[in-house]
RNA sequence: GCGGAUGUGGCGGAAUUGGCAGACGCGCUAGACUUAGGAUCUAGUGUCUUUGACGUGGGGGUUCAAGUCCCUUCAUCCGCACCA
């Protein structure tokens, strides 16, 4: 018997895989489809970390598994490559970011072929390619052709060290997701979409999705829809309203004040008629000149100055009330401004008790339950009846906010309204590494967009990657590629030298491997039809909010416009939990505790890495790496390996080991479809060791043992499948059918308790009526024993599965 | 503050959904074989005051029966965070 030499056996594998294109996916429309994604990685300097190998070998084993069951399976694999690291190590080492990508490209790949993975690598794509980036540019067309991408100045995050905006999503904490500095406020003129305009939709489809419960929760509150309603304000002694939004119309009677966001338009409108207009300038810098991060930071204490010179009339109560800034209100959500009612809202309760404002109760518990409004405010929106509201008196707060916007729509002094805290999408990048956005500006005509025809529109080469000190993109310093003409007009026109964030072209990169080489059309529409939606879209929990959001609203925006057949992109969503270090820490270079794939793949080869990562724990859970246990796979694979060494020809059939076939093929199909595959591979180790009990397996045995673990381990079952002399490859063969007749038992197993607890474990027929149980109990010594001296009480048997005496 | 999880042996984790708690693996203990080894095999391994009792973060409850259901409480992790 030869050793288990996996790195022959593995490179012998991957090369007759590639050489075979094994995995190819066929465009044969009459066979039942299954298209499996990952997410395709970033090329990184740093290569392949051991959390691609988990989310990769889980859907590998998946596709692996439909293929033997009879699809036609896609299973395809891609390179998200523009994006700033790239860009970066480009400045630093004076290197083209095309060649960084090139190199990183390929050590990727390399690293994922050793893997084993069944990608169909026929399709595989790039985003920088401009073939491909190409189809995003011309997305972007038709999104700006529909109105959906508009420029707009506004304030955005500037990340001091990229010199770059950042969207909301791309800052964590104050900071820069990517490099961790500090990120201000800065005003720009950013190209945007209008991700918002979908925002009810992107809620409102999840229901009919199979993502995984708390993706969908994620996005929702990401989304972040609230009903309320707007209502208006009279502003004295100038003859203008304000209009503020609030969820809460219910306590109208108990606004008593008025709060404006620092940037709201009405105090540089009105400045002569503000008379510490002195002092409200100066909070107003102040404000500006505190980062979003500092903003919210300061929770505690909140900060304001009175408008003085103008108040605000209540249209409920109409009284006069007064109107102060603050930055606990921002422009960016609802009016910017906001009817203030501090005895039922935190903020408005800090705010009054620290500039001593009044607090008029309007709601009071039910049940007598204690209230002190001095003390803090009463929020809860599920119980409370009304007081001192007038016509809402003595109502539930439920009926009475349904009242109050019945009232203000009839008196014509506000409406119904649905808010998202969901904001557009700042979709310019002052960046050279991403594609070009096909735009010229015109001074005639303004904005218009380049003919398809000339598309796409390539990205040139420049001598200086960095962006200029003003944060302009590089591109910014091309004049001759910057100077163009209109194709409107004919005139001049200069290009737009922003590229599109890294965002982009993962947006839609799905659609592409279904017909990746097609140079008429994004992919040709009978093939979106049969491949279109995705079954199953295995990634990260980091990308809930961002990747997995602005695809979903670009893949809506398609099938708007007629070119793909589905309303969303993907069936079903799941994610995988993190791997952390065997200090149970996140893994990074900081710590000290990262584990690199090619190290376990070397030492020992990549059927034991991907069965270490799925045999690590629950696979949506997080779990600590463990090298002994990556060696307890290694021995597990090592005795399927000596099991050839007692393979028999002879046909000896054991009804015993026929059964633990069967369990074992029902539990294994079961589990790999729930992604339990901890419990799979533990199902296969029990089975090996039956086998090792008797110390034999027939061909026949071998031959579906090897079928169920090869998903798994695929390299090893191949090369013992070969070693078998059996006909053909596994890749090639049938996954085992489950039979339930054969796992019927004869005999059943009834454990009896006393007490509820366990005392004996009695042999029935498989038939065995409730009588002939309890003749088999009261027959057994160590139960007749027991219930010497005791008064049984109660007898309670549950057919097949126990028998319960309760004594006395 | 809001939302979502998680808590079971020395460790990673199982438990068909209310019915034998601790599958499988690691580690550990003993033995076998040995060129005395971080190899392989075999047996054992929840805890304790061991004819039995106790055990799934803590406390209470429902039930013949609870890791699983209800109430309450604590701890840890993740996401969002002045969203009116």
């Amino acid at each position: 018997m030869k050793e288990y030499d996996y790195k022959s056996i593995e490179k012998k594998w991957q090369d007759k895989w590639d050489k075979d294109n094994t995995f190819k996916a066929t465009d044969d429309f009459n066979k039942k489809k299954f298209y499996g994604l990952v997410e395709f990685p970033y090329p990184s300097g740093q290569g392949l970390h051991v959390g691609h190998p988990r989310s990769y070998t889980a859907l590998d084993i998946v596709c692996r598994k439909k293929r033997l069951e009879g699809y036609n399976v896609l299973f395809p694999m891609g390179w998200d490559a523009f994006g700033l690291p790239t860009e970066n190590y480009a400045i630093k080492n004076k290197i083209p970011p095309k060649d960084v990508t090139r190199d990183n490209v390929a050590n990727f790949k390399r690293q994922l072929k050793m893997l084993g993975f069944s990608f169909d690598w026929t399709r595989e794509i790039n985003t920088t390619d401009p073939a491909y980036y190409k189809w995003t540019q011309w997305i972007f067309l038709k999104l700006f052709e529909k109105g959906l991408a508009y420029k707009k100045e506004m304030p955005i995050n500037f990340c001091t060290s990229c010199k770059v905006g950042l969207a909301n999503e791309e800052v964590v904490n104050g900071v820069c997701e990517r490099c961790g500095s500090e990120v201000v406020q800065k005003v720009k003129s950013q190209w945007m979409l209008k991700i918002t305009e979908y925002a009810q939709r992107l809620i409102d489809d999840l229901d009919d999705l199979d993502y995984i419960e708390k993706v969908k929760i994620q996005q929702k509150n990401w989304i972040g829809r609230s009903e309320g309603a707007e209502v208006k304000f009279k502003i004295s002694p100038i003859n203008e309203d304000v209009i503020v939004y609030t969820t809460r119309p219910d306590t109208l009677f108990g606004a008593t004040y008025m709060v404006l966001s620092p940037e709201h338009p009405l105090i540089e409108k009105y400045q002569d008629k503000i008379e510490n207009i002195i002092q409200v300038k100066e909070y107003q810098t102040q404000t500006s000149r505190k980062s979003e991060f500092e903003r919210t930071e300061l929770v505690k204490d909140k900060t304001g100055v009175e408008l003085k010179g103008l108040t605000a009339i209540n249209p409920i109560t109409n009284n006069e009330i007064p109107i102060w800034i603050s930055d606990y209100v921002l422009m960016s959500y609802g009016t910017g401004a906001i009817m203030a009612v501090p005895a039922h809202d935190d903020r408005d309760w800090d705010f009054a008790t620290k500039f001593n404002l009044p607090i008029i109760q309007v709601i009071k518990p039910e049940n007598n339950q204690q209230c002190d409004i001095t003390k803090s405010a009463y929020t809860d929106v599920n119980s409370g009846v009304m007081i001192n509201s007038g016509f809402l008196t003595g109502m539930q707060v439920k009926d009475a906010i349904k009242k109050m916007i019945e009232y203000v729509e009839q008196k014509g002094i506000g409406s119904k309204k649905v808010n998202f805290k969901l904001r557009d999408w700042v979709f310019s990048r002052q960046r050279y590494w991403g594609e070009p956005i096909p735009l010229v500006h015109c001074e005639k005509c303004g904005w218009v967009a380049l003919n398809e025809k000339d598309l796409p529109l390539t990205l040139p080469e420049v001598e200086n990657y960095e962006p200029t000190d003003n944060g302009e993109s590089p591109l910014s310093k091309m004049e001759e590629w910057i100077n163009t003409t209109c194709p409107k007009c004919g005139g001049h026109a200069r290009r737009e030298t922003d590229t599109m964030p890294q965002w982009a072209g993962s947006s839609w990169y799905f659609l592409r491997y279904i017909d990746p080489h097609n140079d008429d059309f994004l992919a040709a529409k009978e093939k979106l039809q049969y491949w279109l939606p995705i079954d199953w879209y295995n990634g990260g929990m980091e990308h809930t909010t961002l990747h997995l959001l602005y695809s979903r609203f670009w893949h809506k925006f398609l099938y708007d416009i007629g070119v793909v057949n589905t309303k969303e992109p993907y069936q079903k969503r799941t994610s995988q939990g993190m791997i952390l270090g065997e200090n149970s820490e996140k893994m990074s270079k900081s710590r000290g505790n990262v584990i690199n794939p090619d190290d376990i793949i070397n030492e020992y080869g990549a059927d034991t890495l991907r069965m270490y990562e799925m045999f690590i724990g629950a696979f949506d859970q997080a779990t600590p790496w463990s090298m002994q246990g990556v060696k307890g796979c290694y021995k597990f694979l090592e005795r399927v390996w000596k099991m050839q060494e007692f393979v028999t020809d002879l046909n000896v059939y054991s009804p015993e080991m026929e059964k633990n076939m069967h369990k074992a093929i029902q539990k294994v199909t079961d589990d790999i479809e729930k992604m339990k595959f901890n419990t799979a591979i533990a199902t296969l180790m029990s089975l090996s060791n039956e086998f090792y009990k008797i110390n034999r397996i027939t061909k026949r045995e071998f031959e579906t043992f090897l079928i169920l673990l090869n998903p798994i381990a695929p390299h090893i079952t191949e090369e013992i499948w070969e070693n078998l002399g059996l006909e053909s490859q596994i890749a090639y063969s049938k996954w085992p059918q489950f039979d339930k007749n054969k796992v019927v038992e004869d005999e059943m197993e009834i454990p009896v308790q006393i007490n509820g607890k366990v005392k004996e474990v009695i042999k029935v027929e498989k038939e065995a009526s409730e009588n002939d149980v309890k003749e088999a109990v009261k027959n057994s010594e160590a139960i007749q024993k027991l219930l010497q001296d005791k008064t049984v009480v109660k007898e309670i048997y549950v057919k097949g599965k126990i028998y319960n005496i309760v004594v006395k």
